[in-house]
DNA sequence: CGGTGGATTGAGCTCAATCAAGCAGCGTGG
DNA sequence: CCACGCTGCTTGATTGAGCTCAATCCACCG
Protein backbone atom coordinates (compact mmCIF):
# COMPACT_ATOMS: atom_id res chain seq x y z
CA UNK A 1 0.00 0.00 0.00
CA UNK A 2 1.21 3.48 -0.57
CA UNK A 3 1.46 4.14 2.74
CA UNK A 4 4.63 2.16 2.80
CA UNK A 5 6.17 3.88 0.16
CA UNK A 6 4.88 7.55 2.29
CA UNK A 7 7.08 5.91 5.31
CA UNK A 8 10.24 4.72 2.99
CA UNK A 9 10.73 9.00 3.12
CA UNK A 10 11.35 8.86 7.01
CA UNK A 11 13.94 6.38 6.62
CA UNK A 12 17.08 8.29 6.78
CA UNK A 13 18.81 6.14 4.54
CA UNK A 14 16.34 7.59 1.84
CA UNK A 15 15.82 10.87 3.00
CA UNK A 16 18.55 12.97 0.23
CA UNK A 17 16.78 10.41 -2.34
CA UNK A 18 14.75 12.27 -5.37
CA UNK A 19 10.80 10.79 -5.47
CA UNK A 20 12.09 8.95 -8.91
CA UNK A 21 14.78 6.90 -7.57
CA UNK A 22 12.18 6.67 -4.39
CA UNK A 23 9.85 5.09 -6.27
CA UNK A 24 12.75 2.88 -8.08
CA UNK A 25 13.45 1.60 -4.87
CA UNK A 26 9.93 0.93 -3.78
CA UNK A 27 9.17 -0.54 -6.98
CA UNK A 28 12.07 -2.90 -6.61
CA UNK A 29 11.46 -3.80 -2.63
CA UNK A 30 9.78 -7.28 -1.79
CA UNK A 31 7.48 -7.52 1.85
CA UNK A 32 9.22 -9.94 3.88
CA UNK A 33 6.85 -10.47 7.16
CA UNK A 34 8.55 -12.35 10.67
CA UNK A 35 6.90 -13.85 13.49
CA UNK A 36 8.23 -13.28 17.08
CA UNK A 37 11.35 -14.94 17.94
CA UNK A 38 12.43 -15.34 14.16
CA UNK A 39 15.72 -14.24 12.36
CA UNK A 40 16.55 -11.94 9.90
CA UNK A 41 19.75 -13.22 9.56
CA UNK A 42 22.53 -14.61 11.88
CA UNK A 43 25.97 -13.22 12.21
CA UNK A 44 28.67 -14.46 9.78
CA UNK A 45 26.27 -14.66 7.42
CA UNK A 46 26.71 -13.08 3.79
CA UNK A 47 24.97 -9.70 3.56
CA UNK A 48 22.47 -10.32 0.51
CA UNK A 49 19.89 -8.36 1.73
CA UNK A 50 19.20 -4.98 3.58
CA UNK A 51 15.82 -4.17 5.35
CA UNK A 52 13.46 -1.26 6.92
CA UNK A 53 11.56 -1.93 9.49
CA UNK A 54 7.81 -1.07 8.75
CA UNK A 55 6.05 -2.00 11.14
CA UNK A 56 7.46 -4.50 14.65
CA UNK A 57 10.80 -4.26 16.57
CA UNK A 58 13.92 -6.03 15.88
CA UNK A 59 17.15 -6.29 18.02
CA UNK A 60 20.71 -6.72 16.98
CA UNK A 61 23.00 -8.89 19.25
CA UNK A 62 26.32 -9.65 18.95
CA UNK A 63 26.87 -13.55 20.15
CA UNK A 64 30.42 -14.51 21.80
CA UNK A 65 32.09 -17.82 21.58
CA UNK A 66 30.68 -18.88 24.68
CA UNK A 67 27.29 -18.27 24.11
CA UNK A 68 26.91 -14.63 26.13
CA UNK A 69 25.85 -11.98 23.86
CA UNK A 70 25.34 -8.54 24.24
CA UNK A 71 22.34 -6.42 22.87
CA UNK A 72 24.00 -3.74 20.42
CA UNK A 73 21.19 -1.98 18.88
CA UNK A 74 17.57 -2.00 18.76
CA UNK A 75 15.70 -1.05 15.71
CA UNK A 76 12.37 0.99 15.49
CA UNK A 77 10.26 1.34 12.47
CA UNK A 78 11.56 3.66 9.56
CA UNK A 79 15.10 2.45 10.42
CA UNK A 80 17.64 0.39 8.30
CA UNK A 81 19.07 -2.81 9.38
CA UNK A 82 21.30 -4.91 7.31
CA UNK A 83 22.00 -2.09 4.98
CA UNK A 84 25.34 -0.68 5.94
CA UNK A 85 26.75 -4.43 5.37
CA UNK A 86 24.87 -4.79 1.83
CA UNK A 87 26.04 -1.93 0.79
CA UNK A 88 29.90 -2.45 1.69
CA UNK A 89 29.41 -5.89 0.31
CA UNK A 90 30.29 -8.18 3.38
CA UNK A 91 29.35 -9.91 6.29
CA UNK A 92 26.72 -9.12 9.12
CA UNK A 93 28.62 -8.18 11.84
CA UNK A 94 25.36 -8.89 14.23
CA UNK A 95 22.16 -11.31 14.24
CA UNK A 96 18.67 -9.47 13.74
CA UNK A 97 15.96 -10.95 15.76
CA UNK A 98 12.49 -10.08 15.46
CA UNK A 99 11.28 -8.98 19.06
CA UNK A 100 7.94 -8.93 17.72
CA UNK A 101 5.60 -9.61 14.60
CA UNK A 102 7.41 -7.31 12.13
CA UNK A 103 6.69 -6.26 8.64
CA UNK A 104 9.72 -5.06 6.76
CA UNK A 105 11.01 -4.14 3.16
CA UNK A 106 13.56 -5.83 1.41
CA UNK A 107 15.74 -5.69 -0.84
CA UNK A 108 18.62 -7.60 -2.76
CA UNK A 109 21.54 -6.66 -2.65
CA UNK A 110 22.12 -6.44 -6.38
CA UNK A 111 19.06 -4.15 -6.80
CA UNK A 112 20.82 -1.93 -4.06
CA UNK A 113 23.99 -1.95 -6.30
CA UNK A 114 21.95 -1.32 -9.39
CA UNK A 115 20.42 1.65 -7.88
CA UNK A 116 23.40 2.69 -6.23
CA UNK A 117 24.95 3.09 -9.82
CA UNK A 118 22.45 5.79 -10.37
CA UNK A 119 22.10 7.39 -6.94
CA UNK A 120 25.72 7.34 -5.50
CA UNK A 121 24.72 9.60 -2.83
CA UNK A 122 22.83 6.87 -1.13
CA UNK A 123 26.38 5.18 -0.44
CA UNK A 124 27.39 8.29 0.82
CA UNK A 125 24.36 8.51 3.16
CA UNK A 126 25.22 4.51 3.89
CA UNK A 127 28.83 6.07 4.93
CA UNK A 128 27.47 9.12 7.43
CA UNK A 129 25.02 6.74 8.96
CA UNK A 130 28.00 3.62 9.93
CA UNK A 131 29.77 6.25 10.92
CA UNK A 132 26.93 7.84 13.05
CA UNK A 133 26.37 4.29 14.65
CA UNK A 134 30.06 4.06 15.16
CA UNK A 135 30.13 7.43 17.01
CA UNK A 136 27.23 6.08 19.40
CA UNK A 137 29.17 2.96 20.15
CA UNK A 138 32.28 4.04 21.19
CA UNK A 139 30.40 6.19 23.71
CA UNK A 140 28.51 3.32 24.99
CA UNK A 141 31.98 1.70 25.27
CA UNK A 142 33.13 4.35 27.55
CA UNK A 143 30.32 4.28 29.54
CA UNK A 144 30.19 0.83 29.87
CA UNK A 145 34.56 1.17 30.40
CA UNK A 146 33.99 3.45 33.25
CA UNK A 147 30.70 4.14 34.90
CA UNK A 148 28.72 2.19 37.46
CA UNK A 149 25.54 -0.04 36.50
CA UNK A 150 22.87 2.19 37.68
CA UNK A 151 24.42 4.98 35.37
CA UNK A 152 24.71 2.69 32.46
CA UNK A 153 20.89 1.73 33.01
CA UNK A 154 19.84 5.52 33.32
CA UNK A 155 21.45 6.03 30.23
CA UNK A 156 20.03 3.18 28.24
CA UNK A 157 16.19 4.20 29.01
CA UNK A 158 16.78 7.72 28.24
CA UNK A 159 18.21 6.48 24.77
CA UNK A 160 15.21 4.33 24.47
CA UNK A 161 13.22 7.07 25.47
CA UNK A 162 14.30 9.04 22.89
CA UNK A 163 14.45 6.58 20.09
CA UNK A 164 10.96 5.05 20.61
CA UNK A 165 8.81 6.97 23.64
CA UNK A 166 5.77 7.78 23.55
CA UNK A 167 4.64 10.67 25.21
CA UNK A 168 1.75 9.95 27.83
CA UNK A 169 0.37 12.48 30.09
CA UNK A 170 2.17 10.91 33.04
CA UNK A 171 5.68 10.49 31.37
CA UNK A 172 7.55 9.10 28.53
CA UNK A 173 6.42 5.61 28.09
CA UNK A 174 9.36 2.71 26.23
CA UNK A 175 6.47 0.49 25.26
CA UNK A 176 9.00 -2.02 22.90
CA UNK A 177 9.17 -4.93 23.99
CA UNK A 178 11.83 -5.07 26.21
CA UNK A 179 12.54 -8.00 29.20
CA UNK A 180 14.99 -7.41 31.75
CA UNK A 181 17.32 -9.46 30.43
CA UNK A 182 17.32 -7.69 27.32
CA UNK A 183 18.02 -4.32 29.18
CA UNK A 184 20.97 -6.12 30.61
CA UNK A 185 22.51 -6.58 27.75
CA UNK A 186 22.32 -3.65 26.71
CA UNK A 187 23.91 -2.16 29.51
CA UNK A 188 26.24 -5.14 30.43
CA UNK A 189 25.13 -6.02 33.61
CA UNK A 190 23.00 -8.63 34.85
CA UNK A 191 18.92 -8.83 34.58
CA UNK A 192 19.06 -9.19 38.88
CA UNK A 193 20.88 -5.75 38.69
CA UNK A 194 18.43 -3.97 36.33
CA UNK A 195 15.45 -5.56 37.97
CA UNK A 196 16.58 -4.35 41.46
CA UNK A 197 17.36 -0.89 40.12
CA UNK A 198 14.45 -0.13 38.25
CA UNK A 199 12.83 -1.59 41.41
CA UNK A 200 14.15 1.06 43.31
CA UNK A 201 13.76 3.62 41.23
CA UNK A 202 9.80 3.13 41.19
CA UNK A 203 9.85 3.00 44.96
CA UNK A 204 11.51 6.58 44.37
CA UNK A 205 8.70 7.79 42.01
CA UNK A 206 10.51 8.74 39.17
CA UNK A 207 9.14 6.08 36.83
CA UNK A 208 6.24 2.79 36.76
CA UNK A 209 7.16 -0.48 35.73
CA UNK A 210 5.73 -2.57 33.45
CA UNK A 211 6.22 -6.33 32.04
CA UNK A 212 8.58 -5.42 28.73
CA UNK A 213 7.86 -1.75 29.58
CA UNK A 214 8.70 1.55 31.59
CA UNK A 215 6.91 4.48 32.06
CA UNK A 216 9.18 7.26 32.82
CA UNK A 217 7.64 9.91 35.00
CA UNK A 218 10.91 12.65 36.09
CA UNK A 219 13.18 12.71 33.06
CA UNK A 220 15.25 14.83 34.48
CA UNK A 221 16.10 13.21 37.42
CA UNK A 222 17.26 10.28 35.43
CA UNK A 223 19.11 12.02 33.54
CA UNK A 224 21.05 13.79 36.69
CA UNK A 225 21.40 9.73 37.36
CA UNK A 226 23.15 8.86 34.53
CA UNK A 227 25.23 12.02 34.85
CA UNK A 228 28.09 11.06 37.45
CA UNK A 229 27.90 13.45 40.66
CA UNK A 230 28.62 17.07 39.79
CA UNK A 231 29.51 18.47 35.86
CA UNK A 232 26.36 20.00 34.06
CA UNK A 233 24.46 17.28 31.55
CA UNK A 234 24.74 16.57 28.27
CA UNK A 235 26.64 14.53 25.41
CA UNK B 1 62.28 12.34 1.01
CA UNK B 2 61.14 9.47 -1.39
CA UNK B 3 60.98 6.73 1.59
CA UNK B 4 57.67 8.88 3.01
CA UNK B 5 56.14 8.21 -0.81
CA UNK B 6 56.89 4.85 -1.45
CA UNK B 7 55.08 4.19 2.81
CA UNK B 8 52.17 5.71 1.35
CA UNK B 9 51.59 3.18 -0.34
CA UNK B 10 51.39 1.04 2.64
CA UNK B 11 48.33 3.04 3.68
CA UNK B 12 44.99 1.10 3.59
CA UNK B 13 43.46 4.20 2.64
CA UNK B 14 45.46 4.16 -0.46
CA UNK B 15 46.52 0.88 -1.55
CA UNK B 16 43.78 1.11 -4.46
CA UNK B 17 44.88 4.60 -5.40
CA UNK B 18 47.02 4.57 -8.96
CA UNK B 19 50.14 5.90 -9.13
CA UNK B 20 49.10 9.76 -10.36
CA UNK B 21 46.87 9.93 -7.46
CA UNK B 22 49.21 8.92 -5.25
CA UNK B 23 51.38 11.30 -6.11
CA UNK B 24 48.98 14.17 -5.89
CA UNK B 25 48.05 12.68 -2.43
CA UNK B 26 52.02 13.17 -1.63
CA UNK B 27 52.55 16.32 -3.33
CA UNK B 28 49.96 18.47 -1.14
CA UNK B 29 50.56 16.84 1.55
CA UNK B 30 52.06 18.66 4.33
CA UNK B 31 55.10 17.24 7.15
CA UNK B 32 53.79 17.89 10.58
CA UNK B 33 56.08 16.77 13.80
CA UNK B 34 54.12 16.38 17.22
CA UNK B 35 56.34 15.85 20.48
CA UNK B 36 55.50 13.27 22.90
CA UNK B 37 52.77 14.26 25.04
CA UNK B 38 51.39 16.82 22.12
CA UNK B 39 48.23 16.64 20.33
CA UNK B 40 47.07 16.57 17.25
CA UNK B 41 43.60 17.65 17.71
CA UNK B 42 40.74 16.90 20.33
CA UNK B 43 37.33 15.57 20.78
CA UNK B 44 34.79 17.54 19.40
CA UNK B 45 36.73 20.03 17.55
CA UNK B 46 35.77 20.67 13.54
CA UNK B 47 37.82 18.01 11.41
CA UNK B 48 40.00 20.09 9.13
CA UNK B 49 42.81 17.56 8.97
CA UNK B 50 43.54 14.37 8.03
CA UNK B 51 46.70 12.17 8.90
CA UNK B 52 49.10 9.42 8.01
CA UNK B 53 51.44 8.58 10.81
CA UNK B 54 55.20 7.81 9.37
CA UNK B 55 57.15 7.46 12.37
CA UNK B 56 55.89 7.08 15.92
CA UNK B 57 52.93 6.32 18.25
CA UNK B 58 49.61 8.14 18.65
CA UNK B 59 46.75 6.77 21.29
CA UNK B 60 43.77 7.92 20.54
CA UNK B 61 40.99 8.44 23.44
CA UNK B 62 37.73 9.31 24.65
CA UNK B 63 37.14 11.52 27.41
CA UNK B 64 34.19 11.06 29.75
CA UNK B 65 32.22 14.57 30.94
CA UNK B 66 33.58 13.30 34.38
CA UNK B 67 37.41 12.75 33.56
CA UNK B 68 37.87 9.52 33.17
CA UNK B 69 38.61 8.67 29.72
CA UNK B 70 39.20 5.13 27.48
CA UNK B 71 41.77 4.43 25.06
CA UNK B 72 39.46 3.63 21.82
CA UNK B 73 42.92 2.84 19.40
CA UNK B 74 46.64 2.98 19.13
CA UNK B 75 47.93 4.26 15.85
CA UNK B 76 51.13 2.37 14.52
CA UNK B 77 53.33 4.10 11.53
CA UNK B 78 51.52 3.53 8.24
CA UNK B 79 47.81 3.98 9.51
CA UNK B 80 45.79 6.60 9.09
CA UNK B 81 43.89 8.63 11.59
CA UNK B 82 40.97 11.84 11.17
CA UNK B 83 40.74 10.76 8.09
CA UNK B 84 37.18 9.65 8.65
CA UNK B 85 36.55 12.20 9.96
CA UNK B 86 38.06 14.93 7.76
CA UNK B 87 36.58 12.87 4.78
CA UNK B 88 32.45 12.86 6.17
CA UNK B 89 33.05 16.50 6.67
CA UNK B 90 32.15 16.12 10.78
CA UNK B 91 33.76 16.64 14.26
CA UNK B 92 36.47 14.55 15.55
CA UNK B 93 34.78 11.62 18.03
CA UNK B 94 38.77 11.02 19.76
CA UNK B 95 41.25 12.97 20.84
CA UNK B 96 44.68 11.47 19.21
CA UNK B 97 47.75 12.35 21.29
CA UNK B 98 51.74 11.73 20.31
CA UNK B 99 52.76 9.18 22.34
CA UNK B 100 56.44 9.06 21.51
CA UNK B 101 57.87 11.69 18.56
CA UNK B 102 55.99 11.54 15.39
CA UNK B 103 56.25 12.78 12.21
CA UNK B 104 53.25 12.68 9.90
CA UNK B 105 51.91 13.72 6.63
CA UNK B 106 48.72 15.84 7.24
CA UNK B 107 46.20 17.07 4.28
CA UNK B 108 43.89 19.79 4.43
CA UNK B 109 40.10 18.96 4.16
CA UNK B 110 39.48 21.01 1.53
CA UNK B 111 42.03 19.15 -0.58
CA UNK B 112 41.09 16.21 -0.08
CA UNK B 113 37.83 16.83 -1.10
CA UNK B 114 39.39 18.07 -4.58
CA UNK B 115 41.24 14.99 -4.75
CA UNK B 116 38.56 12.80 -3.74
CA UNK B 117 36.23 14.31 -6.52
CA UNK B 118 38.92 12.89 -9.14
CA UNK B 119 39.29 9.89 -7.24
CA UNK B 120 35.80 8.71 -5.37
CA UNK B 121 36.81 5.23 -4.68
CA UNK B 122 38.98 7.44 -1.48
CA UNK B 123 35.92 7.89 0.06
CA UNK B 124 34.62 4.21 -0.73
CA UNK B 125 37.72 3.17 0.89
CA UNK B 126 37.10 5.07 3.59
CA UNK B 127 33.71 3.74 3.99
CA UNK B 128 34.88 0.60 3.79
CA UNK B 129 38.00 0.93 6.56
CA UNK B 130 34.95 2.63 8.88
CA UNK B 131 32.84 0.39 8.46
CA UNK B 132 35.67 -2.50 9.74
CA UNK B 133 37.21 -0.28 12.65
CA UNK B 134 33.40 -0.30 13.72
CA UNK B 135 33.33 -3.89 13.85
CA UNK B 136 36.19 -4.51 15.54
CA UNK B 137 34.50 -1.94 18.45
CA UNK B 138 31.79 -3.76 18.75
CA UNK B 139 33.44 -7.19 19.27
CA UNK B 140 35.69 -5.00 22.05
CA UNK B 141 31.87 -4.11 23.06
CA UNK B 142 31.06 -7.03 23.64
CA UNK B 143 34.27 -8.57 25.59
CA UNK B 144 33.83 -5.37 27.98
CA UNK B 145 30.51 -6.45 28.90
CA UNK B 146 30.79 -10.50 28.96
CA UNK B 147 34.17 -11.51 29.90
CA UNK B 148 36.84 -11.24 32.72
CA UNK B 149 39.42 -8.21 33.18
CA UNK B 150 42.01 -11.51 32.93
CA UNK B 151 40.64 -12.00 29.65
CA UNK B 152 40.25 -8.44 28.50
CA UNK B 153 43.82 -7.86 29.14
CA UNK B 154 44.72 -11.43 27.36
CA UNK B 155 43.06 -10.23 24.50
CA UNK B 156 44.77 -6.44 24.30
CA UNK B 157 47.54 -8.01 24.20
CA UNK B 158 47.14 -9.94 21.56
CA UNK B 159 46.14 -7.88 19.27
CA UNK B 160 48.73 -5.51 20.05
CA UNK B 161 51.16 -7.95 19.04
CA UNK B 162 49.47 -8.80 16.01
CA UNK B 163 49.13 -4.98 14.93
CA UNK B 164 52.59 -3.99 16.12
CA UNK B 165 55.12 -7.39 17.38
CA UNK B 166 58.30 -7.31 16.88
CA UNK B 167 58.83 -10.82 15.75
CA UNK B 168 62.33 -11.61 18.61
CA UNK B 169 64.05 -14.98 18.65
CA UNK B 170 62.49 -15.20 22.42
CA UNK B 171 58.92 -14.12 21.43
CA UNK B 172 56.70 -11.47 20.26
CA UNK B 173 58.11 -8.06 21.63
CA UNK B 174 54.99 -5.34 22.10
CA UNK B 175 57.15 -2.31 21.98
CA UNK B 176 54.96 0.09 22.35
CA UNK B 177 54.90 3.44 25.01
CA UNK B 178 52.25 1.76 26.97
CA UNK B 179 52.41 2.50 30.27
CA UNK B 180 50.12 0.09 32.13
CA UNK B 181 47.64 2.74 32.91
CA UNK B 182 47.53 3.00 28.48
CA UNK B 183 46.64 -0.87 29.03
CA UNK B 184 44.07 -0.18 31.84
CA UNK B 185 42.39 2.34 29.53
CA UNK B 186 41.90 -0.09 26.49
CA UNK B 187 40.60 -3.03 28.45
CA UNK B 188 38.53 -1.03 31.05
CA UNK B 189 40.31 -2.31 33.99
CA UNK B 190 42.70 -0.43 36.33
CA UNK B 191 45.79 0.26 36.25
CA UNK B 192 46.44 -2.17 39.04
CA UNK B 193 44.24 -5.10 38.07
CA UNK B 194 46.58 -4.82 35.05
CA UNK B 195 49.94 -4.88 36.73
CA UNK B 196 49.12 -7.54 38.79
CA UNK B 197 47.85 -9.92 35.94
CA UNK B 198 50.90 -9.34 34.14
CA UNK B 199 53.20 -9.96 37.12
CA UNK B 200 50.93 -13.17 37.76
CA UNK B 201 51.74 -13.95 33.46
CA UNK B 202 55.23 -13.16 34.28
CA UNK B 203 55.77 -15.54 37.40
CA UNK B 204 53.92 -18.36 34.90
CA UNK B 205 56.47 -17.76 32.20
CA UNK B 206 54.37 -16.93 29.52
CA UNK B 207 56.05 -13.17 29.01
CA UNK B 208 58.66 -10.95 29.91
CA UNK B 209 57.80 -7.49 31.30
CA UNK B 210 59.49 -4.12 31.10
CA UNK B 211 59.15 -0.29 31.39
CA UNK B 212 56.43 0.14 28.65
CA UNK B 213 56.73 -3.34 26.75
CA UNK B 214 56.27 -6.83 26.79
CA UNK B 215 57.99 -9.49 25.38
CA UNK B 216 55.40 -12.68 25.13
CA UNK B 217 57.08 -16.15 25.15
CA UNK B 218 54.44 -18.43 25.08
CA UNK B 219 51.26 -16.78 22.48
CA UNK B 220 49.30 -20.09 22.50
CA UNK B 221 48.76 -20.02 26.11
CA UNK B 222 47.81 -16.42 26.07
CA UNK B 223 45.27 -17.60 23.20
CA UNK B 224 43.75 -20.05 25.73
CA UNK B 225 43.58 -17.22 28.59
CA UNK B 226 41.55 -15.03 26.31
CA UNK B 227 39.11 -17.61 25.55
CA UNK B 228 36.81 -18.53 27.94
CA UNK B 229 37.22 -22.48 29.77
CA UNK B 230 35.80 -24.55 27.42
CA UNK B 231 32.90 -25.87 29.42
CA UNK B 232 31.40 -29.17 27.56
CA UNK B 233 28.37 -29.71 29.09
CA UNK B 234 28.55 -33.29 28.34
CA UNK B 235 28.42 -35.55 31.59
C1' DC C 1 73.91 9.46 42.20
C1' DG C 2 69.66 11.36 43.53
C1' DG C 3 65.16 12.24 41.62
C1' DT C 4 60.96 11.26 39.19
C1' DG C 5 57.46 8.76 37.39
C1' DG C 6 56.13 4.21 36.27
C1' DA C 7 55.41 -0.41 38.37
C1' DT C 8 54.50 -3.58 42.10
C1' DT C 9 52.22 -5.37 45.95
C1' DG C 10 49.33 -5.72 50.16
C1' DA C 11 44.94 -4.75 52.72
C1' DG C 12 40.37 -3.54 52.77
C1' DC C 13 36.18 -2.79 50.78
C1' DT C 14 32.39 -2.24 47.40
C1' DC C 15 29.68 -3.14 43.74
C1' DA C 16 27.36 -6.13 41.20
C1' DA C 17 27.13 -11.22 39.70
C1' DT C 18 25.27 -15.36 41.14
C1' DC C 19 22.29 -18.55 43.46
C1' DA C 20 17.87 -19.62 45.18
C1' DA C 21 13.19 -18.99 46.19
C1' DG C 22 8.99 -16.92 45.65
C1' DC C 23 5.65 -13.85 43.15
C1' DA C 24 2.68 -11.98 39.45
C1' DG C 25 0.75 -11.34 34.98
C1' DC C 26 -1.05 -13.78 31.06
C1' DG C 27 -2.54 -17.26 27.95
C1' DT C 28 -4.49 -21.90 27.62
C1' DG C 29 -7.26 -25.68 28.16
C1' DG C 30 -10.37 -28.20 30.82
C1' DC D 1 -14.44 -19.30 34.43
C1' DC D 2 -11.08 -20.92 37.03
C1' DA D 3 -6.91 -23.66 37.57
C1' DC D 4 -2.82 -24.27 35.82
C1' DG D 5 1.56 -23.50 33.97
C1' DC D 6 4.68 -20.70 31.68
C1' DT D 7 7.46 -16.98 31.63
C1' DG D 8 9.13 -12.91 33.26
C1' DC D 9 9.86 -10.22 37.43
C1' DT D 10 11.26 -9.41 42.23
C1' DT D 11 13.96 -9.94 46.23
C1' DG D 12 17.12 -11.79 49.83
C1' DA D 13 21.58 -13.89 50.87
C1' DT D 14 26.05 -14.76 49.63
C1' DT D 15 30.24 -14.37 47.23
C1' DG D 16 34.04 -12.81 44.78
C1' DA D 17 36.32 -10.09 41.22
C1' DG D 18 38.35 -6.17 40.83
C1' DC D 19 38.66 -1.15 42.49
C1' DT D 20 40.82 1.89 45.70
C1' DC D 21 44.23 3.54 48.82
C1' DA D 22 48.76 3.46 50.43
C1' DA D 23 53.27 2.13 50.80
C1' DT D 24 57.25 0.79 48.50
C1' DC D 25 60.16 -0.48 44.75
C1' DC D 26 62.75 0.12 40.69
C1' DA D 27 64.28 1.78 35.99
C1' DC D 28 65.91 5.29 33.71
C1' DC D 29 66.83 10.31 33.38
C1' DG D 30 69.63 14.12 34.01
Amino acid sequence: MSNDFRNLRKVKLFTELPTTALQLMYDSARPVQMEAGCFFFHQNERAEMMYVLLDGQVKMTLLGPEGRQVLIRIVAPCEDFGAVSAIVGSDYPLTAEAVTRCRTLAWEQKDIMRIIDSYPMLRETAFQIAVKRFRQLQKRFRELATESAEQRIARALLRLSNQAGLPKTEGMLIDLALSRGDLAEMTGTSLYTVSRTLSQWERDGLLKNGRGKVLIRDCAQLITLATPPENPPFN
